[in-house]
DNA sequence: GATGCCGGGTA
DNA sequence: TACCCGGCATC
């Protein structure tokens, strides 16, 4: 019998990152001192069997589960009470566990990865073998089952994002990684995960989104999303798809958050703060669609089997549609060299920096074009090149966008510059004449003559780039 | 010299 | 930010 209490107190150690079953623990042990007899001993009414949990980490693992699986039944049943009680109450009481309060977020969240084991291991058992414990036995059963399931459950691997790739969409791993498993809530509510003890499947509850939201997108969804996720079904919304822009990846996703999770998973590596705000360089919404909602898969499909997809509705919505797609709020280049997204393919980051720039009045469009038509010239031989088409039309009161306007936009400019060769881009462009050749284009002065200069552009008339009449 | 426009100054 | 102009490059 004192091996049991040993074997707690080595329970206790093995189990040290886990506060909540260390503090469990610290909770248990008056209870058995409690029971023990005036020579010390601890009544166990389970027997030897009792022994097994706390060596849940040692050679004896499936005889383990299976005894878990014999505690889980009750656990399950009274789970909560067991988890309010002990865990809040008793944490305090054990100082020396205050390193570990780093792990003390866990507590709450990874209750939510318990249920998954318990239906796994219930299946195998019954209830039977707890129906002939005592009452104190079932209890203490109940603590330590827990204990040792949540801390088998609790691997850093469930804390941090998947390190493995979440797979096709329509994978289930994706989405439980949807539901929280990248990015846990720090704040140990439990509010975000509503698990329906008696159901089989999980369903998170609505601010699961609010989760995995980035902090720039919680904004608005704190306050929408509330209604959006009411007035969801019936709204027609946009979809979107979001194509990994790493190098030689592609992966197409149909939402942003499952994007930012795979770049942040696969490319980005390791989940730092940093990492995890930078995934909206790596990846662009490719198309927008109209979609009914009628059309639009249920809640437990888009749950498992569109990864991401029971935020698409936020996720494309937030923005308005089409016109403005995802834009990253303050690029910052990234010493980590990457390729920046293909030229000739058109994407949110290459429309970025100039966000507005082709829709701007033509009037003062060389304002926004100055800077950016000059080291693309044609005789700047040392940039850049692309051809500028020629001038569609010399009509001055039409001129919404502008031939020079290209495929390769100033967005992806910058881009390549300064992740591809953040450096080197300098020299050369700093070498280039900015100032281009007379091309054959009529400019104001050429059409209107100095003699009707009220009707040159505006550029013209302040000795600017002609913006009516570019090359 | 005429033209185009960059860079800088000013209000 | 709008406006203006000196000055330079090109034709």
């Amino acid at each position: 019998m004192k091996d049991t209490i040993e074997l707690y107190w080595r329970c206790d150690t093995v189990l040290s990152p886990l506060t909540a079953c260390s503090s469990t623990m610290a909770a248990m042990r008056p209870e058995y001192e409690a029971g023990a007899g005036p020579g010390g001993t601890v009544t166990c009414p389970k027997g030897p069997q009792a022994r097994v949990y706390p060596t849940a980490h040692h050679a004896n693992w499936p005889e383990t589960q299976q005894n878990l699986a014999d505690t889980q039944s009750c656990v399950q049943a009274e789970k909560a009470p067991t988890e309010g009680g002990h865990h809040k109450n008793k944490i305090s009481a054990n100082p020396q566990r205050e390193a570990d309060r780093g792990w003390r977020n866990l507590a709450t969240p990874l209750q939510t990865v318990g249920p998954t084991v318990h239906r796994k291991k219930m299946s195998a058992t019954g209830e039977a073998s707890c129906s002939f414990r005592s009452p104190e036995s079932v209890e203490m059963d109940e603590i330590m089952a827990a204990m040792v399931l949540t801390s088998l459950s609790c691997s850093p691997v469930v804390q941090s994002p998947p390190l493995t790739d979440p797979g096709p969409a329509g994978s289930s791993s994706s989405a439980d990684m949807e539901c929280g498993g990248g990015e846990l809530s720090d704040s140990g509510s439990s509010g975000y995960w509503s698990w329906d003890h008696g159901n089989a499947s999980p369903t998170p509850s609505p601010f699961v989104a609010e989760v995995d939201s980035s902090p720039d997108e919680g904004l608005h969804m704190d306050l929408e999303q509330g209604e959006e996720l009411n007035a969801k079904k019936p709204k027609s919304s946009f979809r979107c798809v979001y194509k990994c822009l790493w190098p030689s990846c592609g992966k197409v996703l149909t939402s942003s958050v499952g994007m930012k999770r795979h770049i942040r998973v696969l490319h980005l590596g390791s989940g730092s703060d940093q990492s995890q705000r930078e995934e909206d360089f790596y990846y662009t919404k490719i198309s927008c669609e109209g979609v009914d909602a009628s059309s639009a898969p249920a809640p437990t499909q888009q749950a498992l089997g569109q990864a991401s997809s029971s935020h698409l509705s936020w996720a494309s919505c937030a923005s308005p549609p089409a016109a403005e797609l995802q834009i990253p709020p303050a690029p910052r280049p990234r010493s980590n060299s990457s390729s920046g997204p293909g030229p000739s393919r058109p994407s949110p980051l290459s429309q970025s920096a100039p966000s507005s720039f082709w829709q701007i009045h033509s009037e003062h469009l060389y304002q926004a074009c100055g800077p950016v038509q000059a080291p693309v010239a044609p005789s700047s031989p040392g940039c850049q090149g692309w051809t500028p088409t020629a001038p569609v039309s010399g009509n001055s009161n039409t001129p919404m966008v502008k031939p020079r306007c290209r495929s390769v936009s100033v967005g992806e400019q910058w881009l390549q510059q300064n992740r591809l060769q953040p450096m080197s881009a300098s020299p050369s462009r700093s070498h280039c004449s900015f100032r281009k050749g007379r091309g054959e284009a009529k400019k104001c002065r050429k059409v209107y003559g100095v003699e009707r200069k009220d009707q040159w552009c505006t550029a013209c008339r302040w000795k600017k780039a002609c913006q009516r009449f570019p090359d």
